[in-house]
DNA sequence: AAAATAGTGTCTGTTAGACAGTATCAG
DNA sequence: CTGATACTGTCTAACAGACACTATTTT
């Protein structure tokens, strides 16, 4: 028994502090005309991860910028009408400023914040579902919300990428004080911000940390465990 | 271009107070004779989930108890000298007691303790050593550990399940005190233990949390981060 | 009684959340 | 000056780690 194999892109990023996602029209069959996450096949003699790669500067010319990490793979028989294929979906955290551009199979690529989206083709929308509940699991223990900034940021920017993610308001002093003293968060660059509204901002690097300890918690200590919360990371079925 | 797919699973329990791996000595080529993860090839009309399932009943004859979720998806092009072979890896996490039986490609099926492994076939080391971290990882924050206790379990064997996997020892006065707060973790049946030596204990079964609200965390909050890794909290004995 | 295991209580330093106050810019 | 944003400090309740103590069984 043979597969097709294809890897498909959950691209994030925040735009107008609001957490998007980069969608391409179909432009063939099947679900011609159909909003659906980038992606496309893996070549003969391609590694997954370099396919994955390639998809993404194809779509967005990004460079080596950013975050891409495998998000999971989908290959349920019928979940493509054209026979049988599996996909490993790859997980894109970017900052924001690329300008979409249009693939081959894709008729034009666009930015859509993640709070109205259309519907999706294939089992797209569950793969961009489990996208979005990974990266929020992350940010609470890995500096990865540092992948959605340009190389040097201030705290408010970081902030602002954790409360778009999230979609909660954030007590920015408190914030402040936890990215300060967490070890490895963030570097400073001795740098300033100028030209804008407000005392200028220190600018910052992500620092060498892999993991943040203590973790930034979403969650209060004192939050109930009920029928119907939805709260923490996620994975997949049992 | 297509595939082979194929699903291995990496099956973990606790044997004798030790993490335990699956592992079954090839009886094919390539790599035969070698030791190796179960798994097996993706039937034609099979989901991924039901072929790892299938697997998993085949090598250890096991029902519905325990555990399963996917891992990753391993695709490098020479992966397998057999051709190209993309292999989705499961994680499964069971109670002890399951008798290996050996499967149709396996000469035979054996726990391994996962202190003192042998080289296995492939990439089956990294894959394994992935599912590993994976386990640890999500005893923190979910109450996964239970997958690896009997339906009935008391406060120390869910202890153990933590030093195991986290080869640490625990203060088992602070875990209680920790465990029992966790809304949701476990559930009291008001049965006891009996016949052991010393006070018998209270049993529980997993409660409804699909999350632990706060976690479990591994390394204490005054842990630095720095160069060398550095994990786990001191030794501590009475 | 002694040993062993289960479970509870207490003390203390650290931390998270809430919120007040100070610093430095533009206009 | 005012307004705006950046950053620091303080208070308090809750929590984590360390460790003493009580409870209930077997031998």
């Amino acid at each position: 028994m043979t597969f097709t194999v294809t890897v498909d892109l959950v691209v994030l990023t925040i735009r107008d502090a609001a957490l998007s996602v980069l969608l391409i029209r179909r432009a063939v069959p099947p679900f011609e005309g159909d909003y659906a996450l980038p992606g496309g096949f893996v070549l003969e003699h391609e590694d997954l991860l370099d396919a994955a790669v390639r998809e993404l500067q194809e779509e967005t010319g990004v460079g080596g910028a950013g975050h891409l990490e495998q998000l999971g793979t989908y290959g349920t028989p019928d979940r493509d009408p054209r026979g049988r294929v599996v996909t490993v979906a790859y997980l894109a955290l970017l900052p924001d400023a690329p300008a979409p551009q249009a693939g081959s199979d894709a008729a034009a690529a666009e930015w859509r914040p993640f709070a109205s989206l259309p519907p999706l083709a294939f089992d797209h929308a569950r793969i961009l579902a489990d996208g979005v509940e990974r990266a929020r699991a992350k940010l609470e223990y890995s500096p990865l919300a540092t992948a959605f900034c340009p190389p040097e940021f201030t705290i408010a920017e970081l902030r602002q990428v954790y409360e778009a993610v999230w979609a909660t308001p954030l007590d920015l002093r408190n914030f402040h004080r936890k990215v300060s003293k967490t070890p490895g968060f963030v570097t400073p660059t001795g740098r300033t911000t100028a030209g804008e509204r407000g005392r200028p901002a220190r600018l910052f690097t992500r620092g060498p940390a892999e993991f943040l300890v203590p973790p930034m918690l979403r969650i209060g200590p004192d939050d109930h465990i009920g029928p119907g919360h939805h709260i923490g990371p996620e994975d997949h079925e049992d």
